[in-house]
DNA sequence: CGCGATGGATTGTCATACAATTTGGCGATC
DNA sequence: GATCGCCAAATTGTATGACAATCCATCGCG
């Protein structure tokens, strides 16, 4: 019965703190797309009830990140190509969106905080490390969803960046990614906080999409290749 | 322990069917915002027990219709005017996105349908029945949506619309609605629809967006209004 | 070789129990 | 009489055990 990711039994319920272990675990990867989850092995892994994992479970599954098969269990939702396309439309219609309304609003410190954002991504993409880059994007764009000042759009953009982390990754770290992404990564990047300081809505819309557009048109590409590649050891 | 929501105990799992009684209720306007729902009155009403009640709560909140207020229950979940704003402005950027998709499929059979469910729209004006009109919408909407060929965004426009359903109804119902606004919707409309069967992309993304603009502004009107119209009778 | 029966594993649902927390009211004290 | 503190009722949070329903693999029988 013993709980193997320990749980703090105090701050959070302890339904909230199940639910992040099973997303953070779903979304790192290491319940990897298509693996059965039962509800005994969870719970033991967890060490706590039934009743309180089932109430995660379904949650997650609004998420999207399960899909709960009758009378078979949970299962970590594998998304296939099309569903990712989907995704990043919605992506970009979302982002366009956070973009607009954050220069509406133009509110100087939540301008200065993306600046510095901004400024981190740039050094983690001169760094060339995949992990800090990822880790200075999600803050930018954190940041971003915040400055839209809609709680709403936050959570929603939120959900649709957890159903297409693993593919986030896939863009920064595979073998046959284009070399020349990098560069406009940024480039586009400083265009949108261009945009969003000179209170551009238009503008900062048309860069927050353009962003997405090609790093989805970079990911379907690599998810499309042939797989015979070496590219088989990390196949998140 | 008698239910009074009746529920048949065999097609669907039990919690399917609270959880679409419990969205019915909600949406309805039955279940007014606000009210709080103890668990005690809920498994009473339906019937069922503790969990399957709770599993469906913890769902209704991802969706967005009900708040679960830590350690005092569930409550219908209400709006502000700014979140009603927000939801909009999402619903905007979501629903331009549909018609696109739709312009991009092309589809000759759903661009039929799409037609015909026009066709009961324009009717349903002319009849001038609120009832009928927001259903007829319903029809169009969803078809549109279905015809985008996007389950992910078919669903996720559904929960944006089951929270905004309260004031969709208002825009119709309201004593002190804009006149002009039914014609200028049913042209909205068509422009929508020639700019589909045109597969004029940017067209129709443009049309469903003004659409649901115009829809928005409407309502907001009217939320803002002072209160102390005989507008007392139906507050949905 | 096919095919149905059977049994194990797993979910679906329920009832119950008790701890933790909130809340409203009651009473004691000043 | 007012204020503060504290108790008790109501409600949620969590755990446990039980049993039916369903699915699936496998074994056995024709």
């Amino acid at each position: 019965m013993e709980g193997k990711l320990k749980l703090k039994r105090s701050a959070a319920p302890v339904r909230e703190q199940v639910l992040e272990a099973l997303r953070r675990e779903i979304i790192e990867g290491r319940f990897e797309p298509g693996r059965r989850l039962t509800e005994r092995e969870l719970t033991e892994l967890l060490g706590v009830s039934r009743t309180v994992l089932r109430e995660s479970l379904r949650q997650l599954e609004s998420e999207g990140l399960v899909s709960l098969i009758p009378n078979k269990g949970p299962v970590v939702r594998a998304l296939s190509v099309d569903e990712a396309r989907e995704l990043y439309r919605i992506r970009e219609a979302l982002e366009g969106l956070a973009a607009r309304l954050f220069s509406e609003q133009s509110a100087p410190d939540q301008i200065a905080a993306l600046e510095r954002t901004f400024d981190t991504v740039e050094a983690a993409y001169r760094s060339g490390e995949p992990a800090d880059i990822l880790a200075a994007k999600n803050d930018f764009y954190e940041t971003m969803h915040k400055g839209a000042g809609s709680e709403i759009l936050s959570k929603m953009l939120g959900t649709v960046l957890a159903q297409i982390w693993r593919w986030r990754a896939l863009g920064l770290t595979h073998p046959m990614r284009s070399e020349d992404r990098s560069a406009e990564s940024v480039r586009n990047l400083r265009e949108l906080v261009d945009a969003i300081k000179a209170a551009d809505e238009e503008g900062a819309e048309r860069a927050a999409k353009k962003d997405v557009r090609l790093a989805a048109a970079e990911v379907l590409r690599l998810l499309e290749l042939p797989k015979d590649q070496t590219a088989s050891k990390d196949p998140i």
